[in-house]
DNA sequence: CACTGCTTGTGAAATCGTTCACAAGTGGAA
DNA sequence: TTCCACTTGTGAACGATTTCACAAGCAGTG
């Protein structure tokens, strides 16, 4: 773990610890926005909802590099984090459905300020082929592997209906795409080495909801 | 928890369970238009990623009311999923930002479907409020409380600028309302009797991100 | 230097979630 | 009835994650 060869960590980093490394990133960036030059586990901690204990246990993950008495360097916390969450390399993505949520997603600019590089979108409504999504043109579904290798695709979002996401993303997979975001309402079967996160919009909701139902009963 | 008298499970049930119950239901929902009236945990299991272990422990938390040999009643099962997640009342959900996640949000139809009514729409920009979103009639943010009240809201979705958030969540939270589902990229502080969930567009994107560094650098 | 106040890094303990393994229940067939 | 194939429900083992507790390190002060 003390390994000053380099920045990153080699080991294997609990995915609950990265999805905080997201958020730690996200606060840091503020903080030096406001001029902060070093953090202490306590403030990150506070900022993002969890324990002083919590923050640093994540950040040995990286190796250490805090400085007792004095906390976190911000400036070199922010190029590890970004560093071990791979933001710095562009990362070429192509969208799958251009329907509300594909649209949306391509909309929302943060992925794009975060490296993430919508150059491609497949969509299969004849009627939107041909046209733009912004600044890229919309192809057919056939032209899915052609589109694929040409703009070479590191990354898949998957927003079409559920019933056609299986398929198409076995056509993704053997064109060699190796992480794939799937929001569409199906489980996918993937081969173990393609990374896969599923977001579901109606399981947080449910979840709300049963928390809701919860308190309701209680009183 | 061989509780006989009801349905609905009281004691505290793993969040992780909860959002697995989302899934089973799907896939329920999906057996029973097929006509399917029975399954076994091990089916449940191959549709949505798990073990047939990991179904059965999570159905324990509701009773037992599988039959040995044979599986689970699909609808038996279905009306119990749904009586733990509350979907079997109507939500009255306020959107709070009409900007891209916002209208797609509101437009997202699987909601409705489930019993989520966005019967108020807030927003901020003059050259909104007035204008209609679908049938809901956008309001400014000083008719927050008053609409909240109105429309007796039960759960508020937050899509709107992280600067923002959190001044309008505390007024939220003044009025009354006990569920949170926060797009909005900022950590926001409630109350303990508040329920909240976050959903970041761009935590999962990151994790993935993460993952094909890792591939990357492994060969 | 010694002392103080603050903070990290980390083993160890505690907690939480998953998987295992198997007794017990079910329906159907003979 | 007995046997068989199947499946649930669940204690116990396991594994992973979180929290605790504290030695060790740093900067500033006298």
């Amino acid at each position: 773990m003390n390994d000053f060869t380099s920045s990153v960590a080699d080991a294997k980093i609990p995915d609950a610890t990265v999805r905080r490394f997201s958020l730690y990133l996200r606060y840091l960036e503020d903080f030096e926005r406001s001029g902060i030059s070093s953090v202490a586990s306590g403030v990150l901690a506070e900022r993002g909802g969890t324990t002083a204990a919590q923050v640093r246990k994540d950040l040995s993950f990286l190796g250490s590099f805090g400085k007792r008495g004095l906390g976190y360097s911000v400036k070199e916390l922010t190029g590890v984090l970004r560093d071990v969450l791979g933001l710095d390399s562009v990362w070429r993505v192509a969208l799958l459905g251009a329907g509300r949520i594909g649209t949306a997603l391509f909309r929302y600019e943060p992925f794009r300020a975060r490296g993430f590089h919508i150059t491609t979108v497949i969509d299969n409504d004849p009627g939107k082929v041909g046209t733009r999504l912004g600044d890229v043109m919309i192809r057919g579904e056939h032209e899915l592997e052609c589109a694929l290798r040409e703009d070479r695709t590191d990354l898949v979002i998957v927003a079409v209906p559920a019933p056609v996401a299986q398929a198409l993303v076995d056509r993704v997979v053997a064109a060699g795409v190796r992480a794939v975001l799937n929001y569409a309402p199906a489980q996918l079967r993937l081969p173990d080495d393609v990374a896969l996160r599923n977001v579901s919009m109606t399981v947080e909701l449910e979840s709300l909801s049963h928390a809701l139902t919860r308190l309701r009963r209680c009183r």
